[in-house]
DNA sequence: GTGTTTTCTGTAAGCGCTTGCGGCAGTGTG
DNA sequence: CACACTGCCGCAAGCGCTTACAGAAAACAC
């Protein structure tokens, strides 16, 4: 049905070998025959049988990405940065969706992955050392997404300073009493829960603030758990005067949570997320903007780089890359504004007139 | 390296063919010898090698996913949907990203296809004619998601039903001056756009309404979009008192240009979209509910029943299933309750009483 | 008991590429 | 002019499966 290499062969007076060769560019080609190779190749509508191709060179032209989630924001992100560095290259892209790193999640196991890709993309990995061995013992190419390990390449932020960054924040518009929203302090969790963590303490130790424990909420970073937590530090007697949450996600839980109080976020209590989520100008909340596409785009890119390399030359490099974030404040952080920016400025004017 | 079918076979004092018929299930193995067989393969680790499998058969266990975006929520609720379906059938998911349906998108060429994948999920399709032509001479099963188009299986909702309820609520609601917000009528776009304002326009001439022309806003299906021509429309000399848009994120943005405006959802002017994006609650939006994951779930459920039947018997059940949709009232469509849901309402009390 | 099915299993021919190796011109070198 | 190179190219052996097809054995019929 198909034409094959061999009618292309045929049609140009080569050997099936030299069209191989013409068409992948290797050199010890003349350049005529190469030239009149790809002109019969094109003229015939040749394409090259991917599994033909496959299982004669052992190389499987995929890469796979290993994500928690598809459906939720950072990861969809992420996934479109690694898709548009892969449409220019022809290498196919698998997805393997394994659910919640705190929960279920589980590298896919050796034989899904063996002999379907031939290098990988992890997003969110648990920081559990089981895990990361696992992965090493694939004895493929593997590049971190947003979270890091010692040994494997990695592209993320620093989520420690992001976490500094947001409390500092805080801190800077005169707040003493900051909660903190993440996740659980989980040992298969994940690294930049923990990590932004340690950025909100070290900078409430900076600031000679006391970190007191009842003000550590946790939830899932979802809209419904950052909701979850936020309720629990507004029954507290003493509630905080302002929230970090360790995801944007979180963060429009809290401003849900808020609402339902009565509160309006940046006035009554000021709230500041992780992310740059598409919907954070929406809704008015100040966020630490971390370049998630760019994360996809560069990890692809490094892992890449990687399988062009001879297998020999591999692992050599285990970068651990850290993209710069910034800190975009908005009406959540902006006491005088309330969160709805000019219109519930007037809105609010024009009641307390 | 790899064990081989071969090694399974002497292991197993069989013959490789028998080792392949009794490892698929296929009939005519005794069963003590597949037991064995099986027993064998797991011991020894064994793993069928994918492009040797595909390659002699002519299958590629492999489904690809054709969508114009990954990272906006539609889409990637869509293809988590898909995923959820696939996981349990060990048939591989690959994903094309293929750009705006109104401008550059375009279905991968045959190339990028052929030999890939074994049958094709179309995710918002664009009306256009010769794309659906092109979709059908790839001769392979295809069915659509949040489209549709004639001779081709298809799973979405009734995008004019959705448009005439949603419009039916604003004028319910007292509303006399409705405005839409939608994709531009645009030959190659999408059919939910234009449906949907079908919907609406059948709704205000049932209801003796007429629909000025200067009520149809254009714009992206995005927040940016919405709130352009949200924006284009509060300029009128006689703004609408309703706006119905043709998704959230369009809903979403409407909301904003609103809140720019000093003026709020549901109080000022009433907003209502379609989709039952996860943020439309946070938001207080109203909304006609469609069940997103479900459409992928269902798609990717009807492909593999296709993918299944021998190819003689394709194609004579090209069924086009149209999903139940649920209208929810939340405030940007319930006057005295304000944009902001219960915290607003109790707030707003407090301010009134 | 012979002839006919039925059931199971093996043989072997691919599937369409890639690639190590060798051959054969043509070009330098001494 | 013999020699070794170098540059191109073809041969052919796989890569690890799937699947007619045929054969052997067991089960059944008469």
């Amino acid at each position: 049905m198909a034409i094959t290499i061999r009618d292309v062969a045929d049609a140009a007076g080569v050997s099936t070998a030299t069209v191989s060769r013409a068409l992948r560019g290797l050199p010890h080609v003349d350049p005529l025959t190469r030239e009149r190779v790809e002109r019969v190749a094109k003229e015939m509508d040749y394409v090259v049988s991917p599994s033909a191709s496959r299982l004669a060179s052992g190389r499987t032209g995929t890469i796979g990405v290993i994500a928690p989630f598809i459906a939720r924001w950072f990861f969809s992100t992420v996934l479109s940065g690694v898709e548009s560095v892969l449409q220019a290259s022809d290498i196919d892209l698998l997805v393997f969706e394994v659910g919640d790193p705190a929960t279920h999640y589980r590298i896919p196991p050796e034989q899904r992955l063996r002999g379907r890709v031939d290098g990988l993309l992890v997003v969110s990995l648990p920081s559990d050392e089981s895990a990361v061995a696992h992965l090493l013992s694939l004895g493929m190419p593997v590049s971190l997404i947003g979270s890091s390990a010692a040994g494997v390449p990695s592209v993320s932020i620093d989520d420690v300073a992001a976490g500094r960054i947001a409390t500092q924040h805080l801190i800077n518009i005169g707040h003493e009493r900051i909660a903190i929203i993440s996740g659980q302090p989980n040992p298969t969790g994940f690294t930049p829960a923990e990590d932004r963590r340690r950025g909100y303490q070290a900078a409430l130790t900076e600031a000679g603030l006391s970190a007191g424990e009842e003000l550590e909420g946790y939830g899932y970073f979802t809209v419904a758990g950052g909701e979850q937590a936020m309720t629990g530090l507004l029954a507290l007697s003493k509630p905080p005067t302002a929230v970090f949450a360790a995801s944007d996600e979180m963060a429009f839980g809290a401003i849900r949570a808020l609402q339902r109080h009565g509160m309006r976020p940046g006035h009554d209590v000021a709230v500041i997320g992780i992310d740059g989520h598409d919907l954070s100008d929406l809704l008015d909340l100040s966020t630490v903007v971390q370049p998630v596409r760019d994360l996809g785009r560069m990890a692809t890119e490094a892992l890449l780089t990687q399988l062009r390399l001879p297998a020999a030359e591999r692992g050599l490099v285990a970068q651990a890359t850290a993209v710069p974030t910034s800190l975009v404040v908005r009406g959540s952080t902006v006491p005088s504004q309330g969160i709805f920016g000019t219109g519930s400025r007037r809105a609010s004017a024009a009641v307390l007139g």
